[in-house]
DNA sequence: CCGAATTGTTTTAAGCCTAAAATGTTTTCC
DNA sequence: GGAAAACATTTTAGGCTTAAAACAATTCGG
């Protein structure tokens, strides 16, 4: 077997452009960690948000952004905040307003514009769930100390903005 | 106004069991923050499967998984490491089937047991996209140096490990 | 050996989610 | 002013997801 066959393509220093197929394997793995991570606790949440309070995630996530803000948002900004589809979100308001948890209405400036926010009863039912499911969180990420909670702040925000620049790079 | 009032719950330090609303705020955060860079990652990674190979990524982290195993795997054991419900995995492997990706079939031994493996066709496939998907996250993780990617992993470990244990605590 | 648990899968009913097309409204700008 | 672009939302069609119930096959204990 020649010699040749052994190089590998780091030896072609000066054209690093030159095919080398790079060895991407440690961000593949820390990827799937990731997911791994917060598709273990999102399922976590999730079983007990139904088993206590018999509410999904998606509608507690959407009674969060609104606590926020007593005079309510637009269906866009919840879109946007939420990080999901425009229609989803259309979908999740129905039943959230037939379940008298959200009060809709039109924007009397801009018709186009359906403006929600939580009823007392939402308020008063989210305040409630909200208190239990932070005391879950804790419990969670009970085994990391402080230190380690500032320090994967720092390097969840370094990647969201990472990944944010990759995402505008392809779509700019 | 009394003194009293200003009074914080530490004061009571001896009796730690009494009611001391104890602050979770940065646990919370950290949660808020993981599922963004998730939510984020898996967005553009989802998108960019749709465009490029006109496949969803259920499809695509099926066919990961079975990738791993030349001898194929049962439905319940892709259930376990995909962590999604028995009941998904048996939709998504149907359409799997019908495309011609993946080949299924009642094991010998015990009649119960559904294998299923990737077909030639489905291997090959599978194969090409996973290539430039691991380009692609290369590149959402490009401005993590290798100090950050190692550090966040191990960091992760730590997380996961503590949400399985209190996952554990409530679920014996 | 046989009934009772256990295990593996499918079905069911309901809800979540997306991309793309459609609808209605406002703004822009000639 | 009015056409065209931009914007906010809804609809549509299809797929994903779950929990729980139903079904089928195997294993376990007496």
């Amino acid at each position: 077997m020649p010699a040749e066959s052994d190089c590998t393509a780091m030896l072609d220093s000066e054209t690093k452009a030159v095919e080398t197929p790079e060895d991407h394997a440690e961000e593949l793995r820390l990827w799937l960690r990731l997911l791994t991570c917060t598709t273990l606790i999102e399922g976590e949440v999730r079983g007990r948000l139904r088993q206590r309070f018999d509410v999904t995630l998606p509608r507690f996530d959407l009674m969060a952004q609104l606590d926020k803000v007593p005079d309510g948002m637009t269906l866009s900004d919840v879109s946007k905040r939420m990080m999901v589809s425009n229609g989803n979100v259309t979908g999740l308001v129905e039943r959230l307003v037939e379940s008298g948890h959200l009060d809709r209405r039109t924007s009397e400036t801009d018709r186009r514009v359906q403006v929600i926010r939580l009823t007392k009863l939402g308020r008063a039912e989210f305040r409630k769930m909200a208190a239990e499911h932070e005391t879950w969180i804790a419990d969670l990420f009970a085994d990391l100390s402080p230190k380690d909670v500032r320090e994967l702040m720092r390097l969840l925000a370094k990647t969201k903005a990472s990944a944010q620049k990759s995402a505008a790079r392809r779509r700019p």
